[in-house]
DNA sequence: GTATGTGAAGTTATTCACAGCG
DNA sequence: CGCTGTGAATAACTTCACATAC
């Protein structure tokens, strides 16, 4: 598939599937640009654009169809297919996504959990039972999982990434607040809440202080 | 403090905090454009622009003094004063937030958690009760809350956004799926997991589908 | 009449490249 | 010299506005 495409538009289009997974679910058929641009804070020209960059999936002077919108969405983000995804830390913040429901429906199958904490080997967290560390490799074999994510503690977060890139994962959710180093062809997307948090701060300060 | 900040400088700021946060820790004094830039993959124009939106920091030759720096930055987000921060919904996520040690030190105190769940209200995660919802008003007030973090069910997202924004906060950090409406002076900064998973879905798929 | 798709225009962000300071 | 700070140049993204299709 095409390069080229910014950053912020493969974000977008997460946020208008999630709009168009809610319209699905209320009944809602079609929808216009002007719809789907109004909850996001753009214009109805971006929401075209953004679609755009991919092909044509309207009808002028009627929108577009719910159903078949979601669908081609999920084809562009790749996620029509079901992705093998092994979790490393198993604390609270992993017990919390391995429960949300959420993931599997959206193309993202969470197959095993890992930590290093003898006490929490071999328990079970929603579906899955935790793995000891040693089976990392064979279990990303098995599935043949291409993408891990990663909530441990920051002084492990880098040699654990090398350990999951030699295992031929190739991309990371990563939780911890370190930067992760990788190799080209292997993607990180960091989720750093303390900087959401900071935003905020910044945002509601330059208001009012 | 001024308006015209690209939101892209404001993330990259809380990423060069890290950062500095790393190097003091391990004793490092002085750091060049180029150090913070090599772990963020930009370049070190990009890094001397951000800090160029709000003054000069530097000295031509030399570089910057870690700790100056940080603090520099800290002055910029807003986050030397000690923000208090509530947070609504008592699941898995908010309890990993509960006990990480990190939001404190870098300015964000949570002194309050909200649930509807009789079963939960009373007990105690990390330092903090948990409360019934019917308190919400009285605590943001009691303790000047500005800021709020919702990890709630997406059908009651926006009644209870609105419930926080009439009493008085205005930043709002969302883990639900849904968007949120505010007012103009409110302010959300969405955590879509569901979307970096499928940022990395997106991104692997282009490279070897 | 209404909404899409898209060239063209406009805006914003990033990178270059170098003067000037330490 | 080396590195910052910053005009100037470039690149990237967004918005406008309208021909086209329904």
């Amino acid at each position: 598939m095409n390069e080229n495409i910014p950053d912020s538009s493969v974000r977008r289009l997460s946020a208008y599937l999630r709009q168009l997974e809610v319209l699905a679910a209320t009944g809602v058929e079609r929808v216009y640009s002007k719809q789907l641009a109004k909850h996001l804070l753009v214009g109805d020209a971006q929401v075209r654009r953004d679609l755009a960059l991919f092909g044509q999936f309207g009808r002028p002077g009627v929108g577009y169809e719910v159903a078949d919108l979601i669908e081609v969405i999920r084809v562009i983000l790749g996620t029509r297919r079901q992705w093998k995804v092994v979790i490393v830390g198993a604390g609270q913040l992993s017990g919390a996504l391995l429960r949300y429901p959420g993931f599997g429906l959206r193309g993202f199958d969470l197959v095993a959990a890992f930590d290093v904490d003898d006490k929490k080997i071999g328990t079970q967290i929603g579906n899955t039972i935790v793995r000891p560390m040693e089976e990392l490799e064979d279990v990303i074999d098995e599935y043949s999982a291409r993408l891990a994510i990663l909530a441990v503690p920051p002084d492990v977060a880098q040699p654990i990434t090398d350990r999951l890139v030699r295992a031929g994962i190739e991309g990371i959710l990563n939780f911890a607040t370190s930067g992760l180093d990788t190799p080209g062809g292997v993607y990180v997307s960091n989720v750093d809440i303390t900087a959401h948090l900071e935003e905020l701060s910044f945002k509601v300060n330059s208001n009012r202080p």
